[in-house]
RNA sequence: GGCAGAUUGCCCGAGCGGCCAAUGGGAGCGGACUGUAAAUCCGUCGGCGUAUGCCUACGUAGGUUCGAAUCCUACAUCUGCCA
């Protein structure tokens, strides 16, 4: 049974309109938001993660937003501990927390208690050298020797996921669990509720964002993360939109092409996410084009 | 007006007599996913349907051949050069 400090997680494909929601819900239950974007966590990067603005927010307090430096690396386990500790202080302040976003990983492993194994820089530049200098299959070749398991599980040309193992594995000395753990209770008792919409009308509006976001100063914006260090980290640099941006500063191709990738990646982004999300019984979905979405989602949430 | 070259599947682009429903790439669709996850990677990709099967397809129409996306003819459209 949801109680009074319930978390409730707003989540599903990106421009469905999770924002707009968390806000609503926020002002009639009196809730803060906690963001579970990765991107979001960055300050500067406004434009091309639709990223509500101060004014926007309606007063209502936003966690997670706003919290990296633009050269600092993005980690879920990072996520994981801080958004917890967020959650835990609103309850005991006998607040409600929405916690709203749409990045995958970090959804679950928040709302699963996910334990990751430690990182170390030297040991994953050891392997990411491997990786670079002999390629992936060599890197492949490594791990099958330290661990067949994980080897059997991570496709051969997955190098990311290659390096990652071969890190665990020599740090903890123990396998490495290279599939996610099976789907149960939701931490807090959480109710998850999915945003989603019809896709043709999804892609006409992630078009238009898109746009929106190149008219409104998208290039500046980047422009101007390249001065405060945006070239220097692995993450933020990676993000949709500004990747290609950056591609375009670099001569890779022209603006109008550049703008033309970040909507392809973005609608491919929407398919990763709905794939991740599809097998999650536990979401409740509702449409975000219906007209009362605020009191569809109430009526839902009464339910739990 | 003349000469030369081009026309391939949703898009780009190989193929230049049989091994072609047609190499590649992109898009689309599906999937994986434990400290970069807006990441990384995989599959699929004419239709029917699962059969060493049928149908439809390489600009259009006809022809040569046992057999054509590949050769020939005409037409259409585009491109370059000459007028």
């Amino acid at each position: 049974m949801r109680t009074v400090t319930t978390p409730i997680a707003i989540v599903g494909p990106t421009a469905t309109g999770k924002s707009d929601l968390g806000l609503a819900l926020a002002e009639r239950l009196g809730g803060e938001i906690v963001n579970i974007d990765a991107m979001q966590q960055y300050r500067g990067m406004d434009i091309g993660t639709a990223k509500l603005a101060p004014d926007e927010r309606r007063g209502i307090v936003h966690h997670r937003l706003d919290v990296l430096d633009i050269s600092e690396t993005a980690t879920v386990a990072n996520y994981q501990r801080d958004a917890s500790t967020d959650i835990e202080d609103m309850r005991r302040r006998g607040v409600v927390p929405l916690i709203v976003g749409g990045s995958m990983l970090y959804i679950q492993s928040l709302l699963d208690e996910w334990t990751f194994p430690a990182t170390d820089p030297a040991v994953r530049a050891k392997w990411e050298a491997v990786l670079n200098d002999e390629g992936v299959e060599a890197a492949h070749l490594a791990l099958r020797a330290a661990d067949p398991d994980a080897a059997a599980n991570i496709l051969p040309s997955d190098g990311r996921r290659i390096v990652r193992a071969l890190e665990v594995v020599e740090l903890t000395g123990k396998p490495f669990a290279a599939s996610a753990p099976t789907i149960g209770e939701p931490r807090w008792g959480t109710v998850i509720v999915g945003v989603d919409r019809d896709t043709d009308e999804l892609d006409r509006r992630i078009e238009l964002r898109t746009e929106r976001m190149f008219d409104s100063g998208l290039v500046d914006e980047v422009s101007s993360l390249v001065d405060s260090g945006l070239r220097d980290g692995v993450t933020a640099r990676r993000a949709i939109g500004y990747a290609q941006v950056l591609a375009h500063f670099d001569g890779e191709y022209d603006l109008a092409h550049a703008q033309e990738r970040a909507l392809i990646g973005t609608r491919r982004y929407v398919r990763r996410q709905r794939s991740w999300f599809r097998r999650d019984p536990r979401i409740l979905w509702v449409d975000g084009a219906d007209n009362d979405l605020l009191t569809t989602t109430l009526r839902v949430l009464e339910t739990r």
